[in-house]
Parts: structure tokens; sequence; C-alpha cells
DNA sequence: AGTGTGAATGTAAATGTTTTCATTATCGTA
DNA sequence: TACGATAATGAAAACATTTACATTCACACT
């Protein structure tokens, strides 16, 4: 390995210069500047990156965590997350945890070993918190839910339910189903607490909490249209935590001989790209993913590099009409 | 920050004792390694990172390269290279590359600078490859397709398509469309080879090539699609070069007035999980998207650790019966 | 001539490890 | 008791940088 003394002998400087050189060039006169600029491209020398972060306290890497990476959901918030960190010269090491393993403790260890400089943490699982055991002097910001006091990027699940349910009631569905998750409650609260201030009472036998992951979803889905079936209680409309939920909610439906949206309508939630490869497209709440992961970093970013940053960010949601509703 | 210096001043032992209870602590007597290991506890202490990869050559993490995030294909090889690299106590930087902006070169120097030890690159574009000004001494291993001398895993496209085809001859289909890539050629040269070998004539007006993105890909298979219906061209059967590709075709078939798989077949390439998505589901090439990236991971940390590597390495594909042929 | 200023460069310390080599301690055996 | 082998530990070099501080030099001004 070429290193910075080999540049230095070569020039005829010293290894405070070349450093100048790649660090801080208005320091060097053009002359020796173009000199050792030039030998080191001879040379093929590259800074070394471990002697480089061990002197300097910022690593210049972030990680973003997301629970579950075939959902495309999470995919496009370590977009976001890469776009951003991107543009201020940071690299992205993308880690996944299963609900399961809680193999999260290992990504703080990286931070407090100094590999990374800190966490975006995409998720809304409490579950997961309780197991970290000792996330002080780690930077951290989470996506969806706060954690200990750390800065979060969110948006207003309320508002963007009710939105979905105003419109089903402006098409004249009055019984509504539920399909969500057991882990991420506030859409299943903001639902209950909607229909029943339009005087619809609540109806349990219409709703199912499931598992979140991409595999167990359509799963869920599944078994929830079965048990309506074979009740014979069909909703006149489903709200869906997920678009892959909608998306295995229609493909049933359909397969019971039901027809979307002309007997049940049905609504998704994240706006992914597979609204619009199913038949029919998905009526969804289309969350902003891609800019969700890019404040996220921005926070993250400014807050590692000491500078100012928002505590919490709240993006607006928007409902897609497509043709499920 | 605590170093191995304070838990050494602290435990009254020298900083190489320390060091060898966390790295071989078969040398270091039970009761030393005992008491060291307390105090690093209490103190809190993690190695710091860049000093070690600094004294020692490997780093401990490598760099799988991506074409397309939102490419559900892509995410599961990415998946396999993580669960592989875990195994081997190897963190994994995810990159991605847009074709238009050729950052692939940026990920180079990061291994030239030894931030990482070396790259999966994910891709069967040949346009990337002659940007790559200066790939010596870096460890590469790609995916789907050679480049240079590194080694490679691949899938026999030839035989997937002839599958495919034999199978949609076998249910009577005579003519055929198909629906690929203007960057990977080899599946559609495929195609045409094995329909002219059954002594069906190719024709042009029933094909087309466009963007491998994810997000271009929708809309290439409307215009495919819009085209034939105009041109009153239906052909039996449409292979499509993924299930992106299929799961479109599939939709605007299904707006022209046309049913599937009854007025027209049509079949997937890849096996991601939206082929169950969407209604009727795609029958499909199932690749092994999870043991790719495995064996890729496999063969590069190997050839980082300098043990032996396999060249090349062939994994089987098989035909996936959904309902759309 | 002497002094002060600022630019350009160099010296050396500091960053936190691992590991080679040397030293000391322990213990069994002759 | 002495010797040798082995186990346990320490001292210090090496890894490749950045940067605080020191030095040198040219030049302008008194």
């Amino acid at each position: 390995m070429v290193s910075i003394k080999d540049v230095a002998k070569i020039a005829g400087v010293s290894i405070a210069t070349v450093s100048r050189v790649f660090n801080s060039p208005q320091l060097v006169s053009p002359r020796t500047r173009a000199m050792v600029y030039s030998v080191a491209q001879k040379l093929n020398y590259i800074p070394n990156y471990s002697a480089k972060t061990l002197r300097k306290s910022i690593v210049g890497s972030i990680i973003v965590l997301i629970p579950d990476v075939s959902n495309l959901f999470f995919i496009d918030v370590v977009h976001g997350v890469q776009d951003y960190a991107e543009s201020r010269d940071y690299n992205v090491l993308m880690g996944r945890f299963n609900i399961s393993i809680f193999n999260v403790e290992k990504y703080f260890q990286l931070v407090k070993s100094k590999a990374a400089d800190g966490i975006v943490l995409a998720t809304g699982h409490d579950r997961v918190y309780p197991k970290i055991s000792d996330a002080q002097n780690v930077n951290i910001v989470t996506i969806e839910e706060p954690y200990m006091d750390n800065p979060y990027v969110y948006i207003d699940n309320f508002k963007a339910i009710k939105q979905v349910i105003d419109y089903l009631l402006s098409k004249g569905h009055r019984r509504f189903g539920f399909i969500g998750f057991k882990s991420e409650r506030s859409r299943f609260t903001a639902f209950k607490k909607i229909i029943k201030e339009n005087g619809i009472e609540y109806d349990e036998g219409l709703v199912r909490l499931g598992e979140e992951t991409a595999e167990d979803m359509p799963e869920s889905a599944r078994i929830y249209i079965k048990n309506l079936v074979e009740k014979k209680k069909i909703p006149d409309a489903i709200v869906c935590a997920s678009d892959v939920l909608a998306a295995g909610a229609i493909k049933w439906l359909i397969k019971s001989g039901l027809r979307v949206p002309e007997d049940v309508s049905v609504t998704g939630f994240d706006g992914i790209d597979i609204v619009n490869l199913v038949t029919p497209s998905i009526t969804t709440v289309d969350q902003p993913r891609h800019r969700m992961g890019m404040e996220a970093a921005k926070i993250l970013i400014n807050k590692i590099e000491g500078k100012d940053f928002d505590e919490k960010v709240r993006l607006p949601t928007r409902l897609i009409i497509g043709e499920s509703a």
C-alpha cells in the first residue's frame, strides 16, 4: 500500500504538506500543490480511511436500520436516507432486524466502536425499544414514532385515516372493516375513534390485526377475507394499514367471487409502487417515504456535526384516489 | 472516549493484556481475564474500530452495489449478501448506482481507501463496465454476468426461457410476444433462438425492449400493450423478462378488455413477491435470488481472506406455475 | 538595519489498536 | 538444586493519518 509517506518522500515535501494538499489546499502554494497532486496521481495514492477516521472524530458514515427489507415502504425510506447522506458525503450502512432476532444491539455497538456516526431507526415497533439496553451516547433518529428523547420524523396517522374514512363515507359506505398490525396500533386506534365519531358502531368481527412483515401480510389478508366470507359478514369497505395488505385483500375478495369496488371497497396505506400494478389500482394514503428518509438523515447528520437540528418533523400525507374504492 | 489504555491502567495490566483478553483470551490466565473483563464492562469499553482496522489489513465490511433499490429482485440479493456476511462477521454497505449517474467509481474508491474489503456488483449492465477505469486491486464478485476476470454467480437464462416457452407450447400457444430490456439481452436472444428452433417465425412487431428500472417498467409494459391493441396484433402468449413487466402487461391487458390467461397468456421472470399479489398470479421463472447473494458474498469473503473460492457458480432456476398462462 | 507580518512548510504529538519480541514467573523433572 | 520448558505478561513498534505548534522566509514599513 502506498502511503502519505511515500508521496511525501518522492515529492520532496513533508507529510503534513501532502495531507494539506488533500484537506485544505488553500494553505499550500499552487506550485507545491500541483506537484504533490501529480505525484499522488502517479503513485495512485488514496488516503487510508481508517487512519483518517482514527484521527478525526467523525467517521462519515451512518446506519439505517429497517425491520423488513422486502417491504418497499422501508426501501423507499432507505433510498431517501442514502440520497441525503450522499449530498453530505456520508456513507450508508443498511441493516435490518427481525422482530424475533433483535440484533439491533449489534448496530449500536458499531456506533459505539466508531464504525459509524449514528443511526436512523425506521420503525414503529415499540417492542424493539426495551431490548436496547444502552442507547446513551448514540445518535439516533427514529421514523414514525419517538424513541426516548431522540428526534423523530412522523406523519399524522389520525388525520390520514380520517381522510380515508371521510372519503369512504362520501361514497355512501357505512359498514367498515379494518386490517392492520399487532405492532402498529395508532392507525387502528384512529380507525375505531373516527367511525365512532361518525355514529357507526365498532364491530370486532370485522377487524384483524396480524404481523407486520411483508411475508406475513398476504397470509393475514387471506385469513381475514376467508373469515368474512365464511361468516357471510361482508363490510362495505375495508380499511387496510398497508398497501400489501390491501393488495392481498383485493386478491382474495376477487377469488371469493366478490367484485372490487362494486361489492366491497378497499383502501391501502403507504403509496408504494404496487398500488398501480394490481387491478383495480389501490386507493391509498401516500406517505412521503423518500422525504421521510431524507429528513431523518438531515437531522442525524446535523446532530452528528453539532449543528442545529429539528427535534421532530411532521410530514404531510396525501390521499391517492385509485379504482379500489 | 474510554480507550484500551484506561482499562489497562485501572485493571493494573498492560494494554497488550487487555487486547489479548478480547482477541485471544486463551493466552491470558483466567484470573486476569475475568478481572480485565469486569473492568472493561464497568468502564463500558468498546474497542475502536478505526484503530483496529488500521492495524489489521482486513476491515470486515463489504459493499453490495445494486442498480435499482426499488426492484425487489435486487433487494433479495442484498438480503442474501447480508445474511452470509453476517455469518462471517462482516458488515454490509449497500450502494446503488443509476445507469445515468455512474457513481460506481465512488465505491471503488471506498475499497481502495480500505473503508471496505470488496464489492458484490449485482448487475447485468455491461454498459457500466467501461466506465470503471481502474478496478485493479479491488476484490469484485459480480452477479448475472462476468466482469473482467472476476468471479461471478449466474443463472442459465437460455435454459430458463426454454422452460417457459416449452410450457407455453405445451398449452398450445404459437404466436409469441416478448418484452424485455435494452440493457439485458441474453433473455431476448434466447427467446428469439428458441422460437425459431420451434419453427415459429420471429415477429419484430410483437417485441419491445425498454429501460430496466422499476420505475420505467410499468410504463414500458403499458406502451407495449397499447401498441398491440391498436394494431390489433395480439399474440397468444407474452414472455416478459421480469415480474414487474408481467404485472404491468397483465394490468393493461385487462384494462383493454382482454382476459388473462383466456385470451392471452403472460409469463414473468424473477419470482419476487408480487407474483402472488396480482390477479391472476403470475407464472414465472424463480431465480434463487437470496442464494445468489449468499454465494456471491461467500466467494468474495473467501477471496478477501485468501481462502479458496469458486471462479463461477451457476445456480438453478425453477418454473413456478401460476394462473397467468 | 531592524522589526513586524503573513504565507508556506516542517516537526512531532496524538489517535487506539495489534502483535512481535523480550522478560519474568511457574512448575515439573533430572 | 538446577535446569529447561512453558505460561503469562509487558514494552514498544507499527499502522496512516491530522493538526497544533514551531520554523523559515520574503517582504513591507519605520
